[in-house]
DNA sequence: CTGGTGTTCGAACGGTCGTGCTTTTTTCTG
DNA sequence: CAGAAAAAAGCACGACCGTTCGAACACCAG
């Protein structure tokens, strides 16, 4: 099933998405590519048609990723408080472990990256983020019907404030290196929770979310 | 006093900063420049050392600019609530002006986009987003001399959640295109003022932010 | 007008980029 | 094991990159 050159094009995928995250789409070259991974420019080609191919591969694998990290553990737990403390800390967990081991979050970076470039890679990226934050706000939503958030929440202000809270934590740890961004962020979105479901007909009890 | 040189090198160092707030600093090419401003590009290389230097001036510009937009008018405001709030506002001013004439704030594309890579340009542009939320905490801890915010309020918090806030609005406005960017900013602002100053000795009123 | 000084240009360098060919090597299949 | 098919390599191309250097230009003081 898994013939050489489908392995091939997975290791230059993963090593591709890893490119990606440290030094950006712009980043990624073929030549350079190739030399990480032991093969000739032509050779690492023949398996792309051509570059915008090749980055359009990388973000579906960061996608899926994603979606394999925080987003299907967190379908398991019951809708409401649970799933939507799920989300939050699988994302924090998903944030971390990409810190360390790769270049951050490949979604913030290709946003500042391509906000001002059109085309079609630009359109998929977007397209990921819309989906993400459709997530959050319809488990936000799913949360007020389970009577565990405000009953005037509005749903998508929730996800905006939540996913802001995550790129100040992108920014204080990767970037400025802030020794209190992980307590930071946990605080916000503590705080975040507290005032959505202050009032609220069941209130869940907050997790350490630690 | 302005000499023909220094004319030019203003010229370039405009053209430059746009450029950069465009295409991100790896956007930014001695030959592109030349072109957009009808020079040579050994024309425009007499003017620096190199390009590291070249970007370097590229990144005091953006500062200035931030200082002379967001800062000093701010300053004129008596400490205390009314100056949080000209901070937020020339701020929110600030990034709405660079939306629609440029590409963007500069810094956040400098942060995602240098976050990996090290050296002076990161060191400079780390230093002058520390520097900014150095500002934002100061302002937090007067307003709470004032008893204006709440006597424990934690300002670098503070500070994280401002700036988290409006990086939320940077994504949400540029890069989603989302019709509620700004309305979503101005909300999650004034639950951080409210939060803030809830059951402080004397908390100022919330001006609409608008 | 002369000379000098500061500004700009044209050409060229070595390097890397994405991409197309042709050829060689490896892998799979009968 | 033989032959077909797939994968990788080698090489060349045009374009653009940052940078250097020497020549041409503008201008202003004497």
């Amino acid at each position: 099933m898994s013939s050489k050159g489908e392995q091939t094009r997975n290791a230059i995928v993963s090593q591709a998405v890893e490119t990606v995250a440290r030094e950006g789409f712009a980043g990624l070259s073929i030549g350079g590519l190739a030399k990480d991974l032991g093969l000739s420019k032509s050779g690492l080609f023949a398996h792309f048609r051509n570059k915008d191919h090749l980055q359009h591969q990388v973000l579906e694998a960061a996608k899926a990723r994603f979606v394999q990290v925080v987003v299907l553990p967190a379908i398991d737990e019951p809708r409401g408080a649970p799933r939507i403390h799920a989300l939050f800390a699988n994302w924090l967990h998903y944030a971390a472990e990409d810190e360390v081991i790769r270049g951050g979050c490949i979604f913030v970076g290709a946003a500042a990256e391509l906000d001002d470039q059109p085309g079609p890679l630009r359109d998929a990226a977007v397209e990921a983020q819309r989906d993400w934050i459709a997530t959050l706000a319809k488990a936000a939503s799913l949360a007020v019907e389970e009577g565990h958030l405000n009953a005037d929440l509005d749903c998508e202000q929730f996800a905006f404030a939540a996913y802001s809270i995550l790129l100040g934590r992108h920014l204080y740890s990767r970037f400025l290196d802030h020794p209190r961004a992980r307590e930071f962020t946990v605080t916000s979105l503590q705080n975040l929770l507290r005032r959505a479901s202050a009032g609220a007909p069941d209130p869940q009890p907050l997790p350490e979310l630690a």
